[in-house]
DNA sequence: ATGAGTGCAAAGGCTTTGCATTAGG
DNA sequence: CCTAATGCAAAGCCTTTGCACTCAT
């Protein structure tokens, strides 16, 4: 698709108060390069030159401009990813090992029916402004070879 | 339902060579009265006389006898909940907010239908020993009173 | 009795924050 | 220019761990 990330950020940025700076973008690019889930470790390991507390409040900018994404996998580490409206509708194999996560699609039939249950669970509740966290665990290719019992 | 949750318990625990102490039978006790994820703190809150390392170490061995659940929610706060064969499948609603977690059920026949794209799913990405995580984030009621904007 | 379990306190590790400096609009 | 953003280092906070004591078998 051709969605120009950068002027969505920009303005998503712009919204809140926020300058889309160099360091930012620079996030940005990382994420929208990896099209998975990263860590902040593995953003670093990108960018030498980012330092850490950069990293975690240029994330935590993003975060609350919408522009990416933090998820928790299974390990001790936060996960950022661009926002789905940047990316595509998706979901997460989680390894329970190593901490990897990856991407998957379902059906939109699927997707369809869950959104609807979805939504009938969260008013039963009186939940608001739900989304849904669709997620599989497991062992990855990796972690089954070195750990299957 | 008429399980006993303690001879399980004491059941799993000795399988791994752990035996079933007070301070164990008493998060047990906590968790199933609770019914729903607990944080260690409010664990902790309800059992004043139990420190707080006992309670990390408690969970930690009960989790690993399969007695207990760990899951990770929206907040920094691991939870703890009783096994799944020990109460019953659910799914959670979490509160990005406050970070409540509650439960909520799925009806069967989409369950079978997406224990099914999630096999296939799995399979693709060569991920093994899958189990799915079915969660909704949104706002509980007392949140979106405070916070909604 | 005798090793597993517990309690206390200190250490670990991811994340956040204070403050002086730099850069964006 | 002038405020927001950055960089470094120190502090926070959930969690884990070392070690001596106690309880279960």
């Amino acid at each position: 698709m051709g969605l120009d990330v950068h002027a969505i950020a920009a303005s998503r940025l712009g919204a809140v108060g926020q300058r889309y700076t160099t360091s930012r973008r620079t996030v940005v690019d990382t994420l929208q390069e990896a099209g998975r889930p990263l860590t902040i470790p593995e953003i670093l390991e990108d960018n030498p030159s980012l330092p850490q507390s950069s990293a975690y409040r240029t994330l935590a900018v993003l975060t609350q401009a919408g522009v990416v994404r933090r998820i928790v996998a299974v390990d001790e580490f936060a996960r950022f990813e661009l926002a789905e409206d940047l990316s595509s509708h998706h979901h997460h194999l989680l390894c329970t090992s190593c901490g990897l996560v990856a991407d998957f699609e379902l059906p939109s039939t699927l997707e369809v029916e869950l959104e609807s249950a979805f939504a009938a669970a969260a008013s039963r509740h009186d939940f608001e402004r739900v989304q849904h966290r669709v997620d599989l665990v497991g062992l990855c290719t990796a972690c089954s070879v070195t750990a299957g019992s």
